[in-house]
DNA sequence: ACCTATGTTGATAC
DNA sequence: GGTATCAACATAGG
């Protein structure tokens, strides 16, 4: 489910991982804890605390401390296309906070932080394309999608002959916005995934991000992008849910893509 | 068996 | 060098 939204989410689940001395690591997922070898994350954050949550996009990075209090090299945690996060408090308290139960197999737990209290902190990955690194390049990351200002949005966003949408996901443009969100919010704002990026006035790319930045602050609230009042009609035979005409299906940006092609210009 | 999937990345070709 | 495209990645579920 990951998008923008559902990591802030997983960051603020994070938060409650902070300041709690970590006693073991389980990083022998060599796929996710690439390009680290086993024992690497260990060695780092054994004896150590989390002391912040950031996210830039969809990315998450904990500050660190080693066990002397003295600075550490950064977490970073991406959930991929499935990855959760999921804090337990101390061992005998209910586990917290987590908004949506997440049960399955130990073995879905690719990487696991056990804190002294005995509660934990789990990359929890079906599908294992979650990611844990030390030191991730945040740097390569454009502007946050609810943080980017006007001025920045219309020269990042509004260039280059690439369609609209796949400048949209382009996270070194712009970090945050992911298939679903895309699709969201250029039907809200009645913009063809299929424009090219450069093409748009000024005043459309002042609206796009007015429009983004509302439809991120709604998954937010509501629970996640899957929440948007396109995303359930982006199925075959679905219709556009303002004027009933049949969305249209292809592949923008290497990505499937549903929009309405009466309103959708 | 085959297809699709909310993401990133490295290779490749302009 | 900048830009754009896409297969590959690992796995689950329809």
């Amino acid at each position: 489910m990951p998008e923008l939204p559902e990591v802030e989410c997983a960051r603020q689940v994070v938060d409650r991982a902070l300041h709690r001395t970590i006693v073991g690591v389980d990083d022998t997922d060599e796929f996710v804890c690439r390009p680290h070898a086993p024992g690497d994350l260990q060695r780092a954050l054994k004896g150590g605390q989390l002391v912040a949550a950031h996210r830039r996009g969809k990315s998450i990075w904990c500050d660190m401390v080693d066990a002397g209090g003295d600075p550490g090299p950064a977490l970073g945690i991406h959930l991929g296309m499935g990855g959760r996060i999921v804090v337990t408090g101390p061992a005998g308290t209910a586990s917290g906070g987590d908004p949506v139960p997440v049960s399955g197999k130990a073995i879905w737990n690719r990487f696991v932080l056990r804190f002294d209290d005995g509660g934990e902190l789990r990359l929890f990955d079906k599908r294992r394309l979650g990611r844990v690194r030390l030191d991730p390049a945040i740097d390569a990351l454009g502007p946050d999608a609810a943080e980017i200002s006007r001025a920045d949005f219309r020269t990042r966003v509004g260039r280059g002959t690439a369609p609209l949408k796949a400048r949209l996901l382009d996270q070194a443009t712009l970090a945050g916005v992911g298939n679903l969100l895309a699709d969201e919010t250029l039907w809200r704002a009645r913009l063809a995934p299929t424009r090219r990026a450069g093409s748009l006035s000024v005043e459309e790319l002042d609206e796009l991000r007015r429009v983004l930045r509302a439809a991120i602050r709604r998954a937010i609230l509501r629970g996640g992008v899957h929440t948007g009042d396109l995303i359930e009609h982006r199925r075959p035979g679905g219709h556009c849910p303002r004027c009933g005409a049949e969305l249209v299906r292809a592949t923008i940006g290497s990505r499937t893509t549903w929009w309405c092609p009466a309103e959708q210009q």
